[in-house]
DNA sequence: CTGAAAGCGCTTACAG
DNA sequence: CTGAAAGCGCTTACAG
């Protein structure tokens, strides 16, 4: 049995209520009684349970993180490491614990979610993505707990706290970048058609077309779907178009280097007869042939801010929602070349 | 306020007991009375307050994941969101959920662990590394929580339950997959020197070179100290000895990607003038150039062996310590070529 | 400055 | 088959 607030009390020649004040260390206690009580404490290794500590204080001290589908998605790419990384960091600094949710399938993730919110297992909640139509996101706005989404929600944005980037720039600049190289035929890999930050990149990747007078054609993109076996019969299809594309924008650097790989099975080369460009900037990809040219979407300020949303939500219910923008930059390095 | 197991009963003009039972699907509740409170619970939305359960019954119902200095190695890699998906898999098939360390310093870690297992936070704990005299793996084992170690102890490994590979023989196979191929010369980039995978890996490669009468030569080795910025100074160094290397044994796929980088501005090529392997076969180790001869060392594997120890340990206190040894295999891709 | 008492939301012998 | 009561380990008004 472990040792409790009772044995110590008893031990210390006081209330188990002075016990509790002391490790509150509330000022109305005796320097000396404290210090006797945690004399006491050392002795007898006492530790507070958190059960009983967070049952009557009613809460937690800890934040809930939803990841998408564990096998597939958010475990492939350095991404959710890495954001993990910043709400780590942001939560620690607050006394905060992490609680990782750990369905594979939809369902199981709104079953956890839901048991984590009105179980009171967790203070506050944060979606790691953001996908159209998702009940998790919808239980979460009428559930009234605290909660931020990395990534712009699909719908009423402005009622939820996110963090994001600007995607649909993001893409835009990314096109412009290469239409100001010369480019004309771009053909665009983006992630899953049901993530909102697909849709986004899609956006302005049509945007920067239009601004440039290049007709957008459907045979030029592929998305996520793709990436289910057929991805080498993907880029093949795509390199066989009439008129193939002279660059190809893909929404993560790893799926980029991927593409290269089957371009070089098609004896193309980067960036000598198609150009390339990434998203993420992986800490691998300044050291890979090619050099990839990427967006550094600041990853760990998004997990920072993200946390930073959520701990507000929960010390004050009633702060509006509040919106963050994290700057990306564009990183040039030798996947591309001028035409 | 949320709705209590009082409120249930109430309503279901039962006493809290009885709904309590009714949670628990007891055998001696009618079915005509679960029938009215099940339909009672739905109607008010009832949800169990973990808190409250956990306190009486004395556990959580959770894992806690131990990783090392969130900053640096743990999330460097790969590793760490694969053998999270192992864990989190076999944990969600026992109804457990997954606490994470936040800690970035090894006291801030100590803490933590500390706390998570006296506070009765979580039920068991997985420790996601081994090094050498690490005072977080002493805590564990005094302190008598279940608990279960990715890697191999340092000292008296029988004592604990862990998972690992063989690394010692891994090591050795890759070395004499060396000489076989007429490498005489093989230099050795190697993790961080207090982790015990680091040792092992030198180790067997010491054996093997000695079992084929190859003198060992510390200036063929490096090690993860040389990753804080001079990296790229290491391998010029290596490759500046009077005889250098012909084949490099790098401790993970990333890193053997970043050695191939400086060699190729020194204007060295893999495999023509130096062969080179990696270990754990990440997922884009097949596509890159040159595709990666690496050793698959079943990340996802020892995550749920991790998850299954801690499992058992937590289950049945008095099973012994077990250890489990997950099998690897050399995967021969390009990046290695025959003297 | 400290203690006795009530209570957080649940479970589980003990009765009946 | 169901309920009243005690208790899990803590905190916090309320007294004094």
């Amino acid at each position: 049995m472990a040792v409790t607030i009772k044995d110590v009390a008893k031990r210390a020649g006081v209330s188990p209520a002075t016990v509790s004040r002391v490790i509150a260390d509330n000022p109305r206690i005796t320097g000396k009684t404290k210090e006797k009580v945690r004399e006491v404490m050392k002795i007898m290794g006492y530790y507070p349970n958190f059960q009983a500590r967070n049952l009557v204080a009613k809460k937690s001290q800890t934040l809930g993180i939803i990841m998408e589908n564990s096998a597939t998605l958010a475990f492939q790419n350095p991404f959710f490491p890495e954001v993990l990384r910043g709400i780590s960091t942001r939560a620690h600094g607050s006394q905060y614990g992490l609680y990782l949710s750990t369905g594979a399938t939809q369902e199981e993730i709104y079953r956890e979610v839901v048991e984590m919110a009105q179980g009171k297992r967790v203070d506050g909640i944060i979606l790691l993505y953001s996908k159209i139509g998702d009940p998790v996101m919808e239980y979460l706005c009428q559930s009234g707990i605290p909660f931020a989404v990395v990534g712009r929600p699909f719908k009423d944005p402005c009622a939820v706290s996110y963090v994001d980037n600007d995607n649909i720039n993001n893409a835009k600049e990314v096109v412009e970048y290469l239409v100001g190289l010369g480019h004309r035929h771009i053909a665009f890999v983006g992630g899953a058609a049901d993530f909102v930050v697909s849709l986004d990149r899609l956006e302005g990747y049509k945007l920067a077309l239009k601004q440039h007078g290049i007709p957008f054609d459907a045979a030029y993109t592929v998305n996520q779907e793709f990436m289910h076996g057929n991805e080498r019969e993907a880029i093949r299809r795509l390199m066989a178009l009439d008129i193939p594309p002279t660059a190809i924008v893909t929404h993560d650097d790893m799926v980029a280097y991927e593409v290269i790989g089957y371009l070089e099975d098609l004896e193309i080369s980067v960036p000598e007869d198609v150009s390339i460009i990434g998203f993420n900037n992986h800490a691998i990809s300044r050291h890979l042939k090619p050099p990839l040219s990427t967006v550094d979407i600041s990853i760990y300020d998004l997990g920072l801010h993200a946390a930073e949303l959520v701990l507000e939500k929960i010390t004050d219910e009633s702060v509006p929602p509040k919106q963050v923008v994290v700057p990306s930059r564009l990183i040039e390095r030798g996947s591309c070349r001028r035409l």
